[in-house]
DNA sequence: TTAGGGTTAG
């Protein structure tokens, strides 16, 4: 049997081998295909095809006639390869030899500039498409769209969006995507909303941009209706869609929905586990987040990076230093330590209270990205340690640029230890030379700086400097520093603010009744108590925990159901008799309840932090130091019982609230009795 | 023949 020359190219495509390829490539040769003018360029594809890159370009560039195609043939091979610099190189020679680009290589080159951020070589290139009449290509316009997206411009991705002749699934697709990934999930939506109007059938792909935008701006609904649009429209459901859907009900705090889906789910992967372990870790579900953990390796399932980091995010929330400990040896023998899970354990040691070996951790990566330094910033932060958090900003800021993020923990570790004088500079840098538009978050840690310093009128005045609507948080801040100062007259207008976001949180509508308790505006007081019962809320009770011998051990206030209750409080009394003798006076100003004085005094002596330390000391052997977790603020009168205890007792006595942590250690707490 | 996507740290 003879081969015909127009059979040689069909068979290219199925070729497997390079050593095949070759030999057809020299029976083309002999046909004397290639002086009739046929092209290379089916030759390239079938070389790279097979991955053999080398013989693909040595072809090409032996090769005398060098048409289009071919050299679509060779940059198509490189970035399929992913090698996006080399696609750009092959760009700039074919544009340097005069050859016309067509879509394809406008695409792919697009693309590459894309994978490697440069905005520069992007736009470039994109004068070149407009000056070779290819701008309303949908398959060049939508990568372009995809450059500005990813390098996070969606402003220019909407012009170009806005001007082009015709759009298809892609194209919308794209804008919707940009928008979810730069934090605009409203944008998103409304875009898709218009999409529909404009008769556009969303699939898929336009489906999962929608879940993360139904996470991104907590919206339950969307993320149920897309998930009933697509078993409507028979949308293929495999593990990876599964997975976003369950990652979706996760991040919105459905668990149960998160679960059922999960558990209907016909085949799991690692990532489906971990996007449940991280759901149940970020709603405050650390045991249950922890169970999963164990639950995936008993049905054959290892562990990785992301199952592991959100599992140390449950050990950093409920304070247990053993079992974050134990993920860091597994992590240590069993995955590769990269910057991802570093960054997790700088923040359950720093959150366990071992900021120190949270240091060690940050001081040993090698090359650090930007979350690493917010994070070992955001950690000095809660432990107090102010300065050091700015003296490693300092040396960030001369290696990265630092992000919104930077500032909020600096602001916020400005903040808590109570640097006013830096915390107006780093506010005004941040304006001003960083041009960074202050966000909420930045509003309200600056304010909190302010107030809590007593300097409530320049708080005051930095609020009504707002651009945009102050927020519930940033007149919390000011409520809570108006409280601490009885700075009564701008504290009533901050609870009022307050009170008209009609609060979801207890806590909030807590410090509302307290302040005006505090002021002694009794009525008001029962009025927001009142509102509180009738809206069906109730205060959070304040818990305590202590990790001893590896479990922990949490007190709810005055928990007599303990069994040992009755050691407890008999410690506390003797506790509680020494320090009298050292000059200890009860702060009753911190019962916020109209009530006798003496009956004060006994409320206090049964707050759970204190029935925690006293478990802790009964329990441990002495010299141990004590972490105990506090799921409110920790109060003022215990605070000063707690330096007492320290000396008492000579030992080391962390306490880490809602806040940020306060470290007893011979009489004196690391806040500076500032907090 | 080329384009859009899916877990994790702040």
């Amino acid at each position: 049997m003879r081969l015909l020359p127009h059979e040689l190219k069909p068979l290219l495509l199925t070729c497997k081998h390079n050593a095949l390829i070759s030999q057809i490539h020299a029976l083309m040769v002999v046909s004397g295909l290639f002086s009739h003018g046929n092209s290379i360029a089916p030759l390239i594809s079938s070389y790279a095809k097979v991955g053999d890159l080398k013989s693909a370009h040595k072809l090409f560039d032996k090769s005398p006639l060098r048409r289009v195609d071919s050299w679509n043939a060779v940059i198509i091979a490189y970035s399929k390869a992913e090698f996006p610099v080399e696609v750009v190189n092959i760009y700039n020679q074919m544009v340097l030899e005069g050859v016309k680009p067509d879509s394809s290589t406008f695409t792919v080159a697009l693309k590459a500039c894309t994978i490697l951020q440069d905005l520069e070589k992007g736009e470039e290139i994109w004068e070149k498409v407009v000056e070779c009449g290819y701008e309303n290509d949908v398959f060049v316009g939508s990568s372009v769209l995809n450059l500005y997206a990813k390098c996070g411009k969606m402003d220019k991705a909407g012009v170009v969006f806005e001007k082009m002749q015709r759009r298809d699934v892609v194209c919308w697709t794209t804008m919707i995507t940009g928008f979810v990934q730069s934090g605009k999930g409203r944008e998103a939506v409304d875009l898709y909303r218009r999409m529909q109007r404009e008769g556009m059938v969303g699939d898929g792909v336009v489906m999962l941009g929608l879940m993360q935008a139904s996470a991104n701006i907590a919206d339950t609904k969307l993320g149920s209706s897309v998930h009933g649009y697509m078993i409507r429209r028979a949308l293929p459901m495999d593990v990876n869609i599964l997975t976003s859907l369950v990652d979706m009900y996760a991040k919105n705090g459905e668990l149960e929905i998160a679960t059922r889906v999960f558990q209907k789910m016909p085949f799991r992967n690692t990532v489906t586990w971990s996007a449940l372990i991280s759901g149940y870790a970020q709603n405050g579900f650390a045991v249950n987040a922890l169970q999963l953990l164990i639950e995936m390796q008993l049905v054959g399932f290892t562990p990785d990076v992301a199952s592991l980091v959100s599992a140390l995010l449950a050990c950093s929330d409920v304070g247990t230093l053993r079992l974050g400990r134990s993920i860091h040896g597994y992590a240590a023998r069993n995955v590769i330590m990269d910057q991802v899970l570093s960054t997790g354990l700088i923040d359950m040691y720093a959150k366990c209270g071992l900021i120190s070996c949270a240091r060690s951790i940050y001081d040993r990566i090698s090359s650090k990205d930007l979350i690493c330094w917010n994070t070992i910033i955001a950690c000095y932060g809660i432990h107090g340690q102010g300065r050091e958090a700015l003296t490693l900003f300092q040396q960030m800021k001369d290696e990265i640029e630092p992000d919104h993020a930077t500032f909020a923990a600096l602001l916020s570790a400005l903040s808590h230890s109570g640097l006013v004088e830096e915390g107006r500079h780093w506010f005004d840098v941040m304006v001003n030379e960083y041009k960074i538009k202050p966000s909420e978050k930045h509003y309200a840690c600056s304010v909190d700086l302010l107030a809590r310093a007593g300097e409530v009128e320049e708080a005051k005045d930095l609020i009504t400097s707002m651009e945009t609507k102050p927020g519930l948080a940033v007149w919390v801040a000011l409520l809570s520093g108006c409280h601490k100062h009885k700075k009564f007259s701008i504290g009533e207008l901050a609870a009022n603010r307050v009170l008209e976001f009609i609060p979801e949180n207890t806590g909030t509508f807590v410090l509302v009744a307290n302040f005006f308790a505090a002021a002694k505006i009794w009525d008001k007081a029962a009025s927001v108590r009142k509102l509180m019962k009738m809206t069906g809320m109730t205060k959070v009770p304040g818990y305590s925990a202590v990790e001893v011998n590896g479990r922990l051990h949490a007190f709810l206030m005055d928990d007599t159901s303990h069994p040992q209750y009755e050691q407890i409080m008999g410690l506390l009394c003797n506790l509680e008799n020494e320090m009298k003798a050292m000059g200890y006076v009860p702060k009753t100003d911190f019962v916020l309840q109209n009530l006798e004085e003496d009956v004060k005094v006994k409320m206090l002596g049964i707050h759970s932090e204190r029935l925690a330390i006293a478990f802790g000391l009964l329990n441990t052997a002495p010299g141990t130091r004590l972490l105990i977790t506090k799921n409110l603020r920790v109060c003022g009168d215990c605070h000063e019982v707690t330096k007492f205890i320290s000396v008492i007792v000579k030992r080391e006595i962390i306490v880490r609230d809602v806040k940020r942590f306060h470290h007893f250690k011979d009489g004196t707490c690391s806040c500076g009795d500032y907090w």
